[in-house]
DNA sequence: GCGAACGTTCAAAATGTTCTAAACATTCGG
DNA sequence: CCGAATGTTTAGAACATTTTGAACGTTCGC
């Protein structure tokens, strides 16, 4: 034990994911870090050995922790001969993905659109006006959808039919640019 | 004009883009709602228009277009006969989605998983040590590598090949979940 | 060149988030 | 039951982000 490259990397890899959960809006850069620690680690760890890995407060670690469960990318882990609960990384990312809240973001798009033309039913706009809205709405909403089966479709491992996702239909609606006042 | 469920609908779909946006770790709430509005205008919006629509400061919006515009969500066009900036939404989300920011995180989790195998190399640990790292490493990276890649082929319309994401390797690396202590 | 019309930057206030230590609640061996 | 070990909640401090009006610089018609 005691192995200075490996504790290196083993913090490099730790900041490295903090980075990238920083921007990602899924985790926040802590959550990345304590991810990163428990990918690495070959055993599960404690809430303790955690927050000594990371120089930070126990409190935080158990706040932060409940997230990356909820995301399905950390478990929690019983150990023999020990009362503290202990957690460890997932690794089967495929699975991870498929979970319902991985896609969360992507239909509440779908979600958006189908509120807003239900609203807009019944406008007594020019029927021109009604028309390029529709269409937005539906152009969104058809990409949305197309996004998420394919997420879908990819965790599974299943191939992926591109002609269902028609992405020329979006041109016929590019708006003319036309002039103000 | 002045049709209250059309400008009803407007609103709603604003809101609820912007409650997408909230989380989505691209954009903030107000970057959404900018992007609402703009994309069911039928005409370019000036400054001065958006933030009417959205009843905040003008160098509120000034700010915070830029970041839509470095997605290429919105982009500025000219309009006759004004001396203003005028703003429109984009409708091909394809081609958005094809631009290399949208899997910056993705390209540094890689880099990540490169610059700690690099560093790992030279340590003296025990084989089985060193081992479950590299393995580890090498998962990780070969999921988000496939998902970069899947995006790329999705963006372009072509079909993704299952067989290439290989998603069942990873299980040979679950971690035994041993005794601590 | 002048002045009005713009977009951008700035500094400060308002607001939101993260972090910690301490208090609290719960479990379990004895 | 008791008390030690442990996870969770909380209140407030530290920190970060967002928002705004005012100041600033630039452009363009005249």
């Amino acid at each position: 034990m005691n192995d200075r490259p490996l504790d290196q990397a083993r913090t490099v890899f730790a900041e490295g994911m903090g980075a990238a959960s920083a921007t990602s809006g899924v985790l926040s850069q802590l959550q990345g870090r304590i991810f990163g620690v428990l990918f690495l680690a070959d055993h599960p760890l404690s809430l303790d050995d955690i927050a000594e890995a990371l120089q930070i407060s126990k409190s935080n670690v158990s706040i932060n922790i409940r997230n990356l469960i909820e995301w399905h990318l950390v478990r929690r882990v019983t150990v023999r001969n020990s009362r503290r609960d202990h957690y460890e990384a997932a690794s089967d990312f495929w699975r991870v993905m498929q979970e319902r809240r991985f896609r969360w973001n992507i239909r509440q798009v779908i979600a958006t659109c189908d509120e807003t033309s239900r609203t807009a039913k019944g406008g007594r706009g020019t029927a021109r006006e009604r028309q390029f809205v529709d269409r937005r709405l539906a152009a969104l909403r058809t990409f949305a959808a197309a996004v998420d089966a394919g997420i879908e479709a990819f965790a599974r491992g299943e191939p992926i039919e591109p002609q269902r996702m028609q992405p020329q239909q979006m041109q016929s609606i590019r708006i003319t640019g036309g002039g103000k006042r």
